[in-house]
DNA sequence: TAAAAATACTCCATAGGTATTTTAT
DNA sequence: ATAAAATACCTATGGAGTATTTTTA
């Protein structure tokens, strides 16, 4: 393998065709270059320079190989200088994972200060399950997902919860308890319930038992469906009722409505957690940058 | 500067992931792989690797300097591989120079062959005055060169004639002897006559006065332009006479016309010759094969 | 406790220096 | 005679080896 020395010794010559100025550029004595240049020569089996006593020039392989070094110490050059600003955290890619939310406001307006405060560094974003997300994580193909609180995790990923939101019951609009404002979740215990998959390890399943046996039932499961924007689908459509985050109330649909939960249980059963994680065992700084700025924006109560 | 011993080590460890099977790789031991990462850590002031003693990981610049790594060593291969590829005459570039001569067909024919033969060269090809390509080639800026016999020379320089062509007198369709179907030099005693002015040193300018010399008179020079072309368009408007080459007479006009020469003078005064040329202090292995090209197109006789 | 990287030291290959010769102008 | 590159030989830096220690899972 040509090293580099060998290049810089090389753009010396060639550009003073002369050994002992080009020597002298490099702060060396000129015999050592002559061999310099001939081990070069010998190692790529072309001759470079048309040497006379009295002069030297390029041949046209040199003069082609000249190019060729210029670039190969201008790339290198450069990636350190690039690889220095990423590791300052000036310039980077990040992968950030999404479950499907898209209507939070502070998580949005954090991503736009970032991004203006970081021009050069790039993003990819993926929508991925809490599950999915939590094996991106660990195997360092995302630096920052946002989540379920997921079931099972591993050592290394680290969570903050970003937003907190009550659970509300979601009704067909025909259903008998619609006019009610607020519904005693006991007064469900009859009714199919439709809901995420267990194995999807989102906890809102479990989450959905719990508050149930909470009220002194346990809840009938008619159906379930891995997208919570099905289960609001199928809802409608009368399969049942379902206990939601609320801001999937937002995406106001006239068949579907959300009431509060009236349930004697602890408040942490009654509301969900939208998070963020990260693996700390992949070191980022621009990854902990947004991780900051993404606190900074959070209402006060978060942290 | 960074080595690319320490780039091939770089990329090993970043690609096992594990300094033991990275050395074994290198085939060298772990221990002076460790202080070589460590170096290049140094140097670059970047961490690129995040090691705890039972794993080790990239860090995102270290992730971006592999990238960087793998294009440096790919240009410098690839470099080299052209490099040899040029010194084979297999690749390359070739700069032409040519007086404006349009329509010789055997060097046309030969360029054709020369580009089917060897379609990796590419070609740069510019119009200039002979003067100017020997300048050219004097300092390396053209390969070959297709030009009237120079005046000055340099040593280094060669040249082979690929085309003679007799002189023929150029008179305006309404002179006085336009109807003779050849000229004796002596009838123009009295004319004025154009020619190209001496310091162009295409050498036209003395084989008109040696010519003319010949033919027992001093020419009596009217008028000098620097283009044949030009010479052609002041014989029309009627300033005087003209010796020129007879490939001019292939231009036809209708109120110039080109007769033989009839004067007591040796053949090669009375002939003028397209030469090309080369400088051989600079190699070049494919301008070499182009000259061999263009000799074997030319018309039996020339050598 | 075991696996893997870091540390400490030793050695030698080779890049570079000095003195000299060769060669072409 | 001179300028410039090549050759011969020497020196010493630093890259690589061996033995050992440290660390953490």
């Amino acid at each position: 393998m040509i090293e580099t020395r060998l290049l810089v010794q090389f753009i010396a010559v060639a550009e003073e065709l002369h050994f002992n100025r080009a020597a002298q550029r490099l702060h060396m004595a000129q015999p050592p270059l002559s061999q310099a240049i001939r081990r070069l020569e010998q190692e790529m089996g072309v001759s470079l320079f048309e040497r006379t006593n009295r002069s030297v020039s390029l041949t046209p392989a040199g003069e082609d190989f000249l190019e060729s070094a210029r670039e190969v110490l201008r790339i290198l050059d450069e990636g350190v200088d690039k690889s220095r600003r990423v590791s300052q955290g000036i310039e980077g890619h990040l992968t950030l994972t999404f479950i499907n939310i898209t209507h939070y406001g502070p998580l949005l307006r954090a991503l736009r200060n970032f991004r203006a405060a970081f021009p050069a560094v790039s993003f990819t974003m993926n929508e991925a399950t809490t599950q999915e997300q939590v094996d991106a994580l660990e195997q360092g193909r995302a630096d920052l997902g946002f989540m379920r609180p997921p079931g099972r995790t591993s050592p290394g990923l680290r969570f903050d919860a970003i937003l907190r939101e009550p659970v509300m019951i979601a009704l067909p609009a025909e259903h008998r308890l619609a006019g009610c404002e607020s519904i005693p979740l006991a007064a469900l215990q009859c009714d199919h319930f439709v809901s995420a998959p267990r194995h999807l390890g989102q906890g809102f399943h479990d989450q959905l038992v719990q508050l149930c046996e909470a009220a002194g039932f346990t809840p009938h499961i008619a159906q379930q469906a891995r997208q919570l924007q099905t289960l609001v689908a199928l809802v409608a459509s009368g399969f049942g009722v379902a206990l939601l985050p609320a801001s999937l109330a937002q995406e106001a649909r006239k068949d579907v409505i959300f009431r509060p939960l009236e349930v004697d249980a602890p408040a942490e059963l009654q509301h969900v957690e939208l998070l963020m994680g990260w693996n700390e065992h992949s070191p980022s700084l621009i990854r902990d940058k947004l991780i900051e700025e993404i606190r900074n924006a959070m209402p006060p109560g978060f942290d």
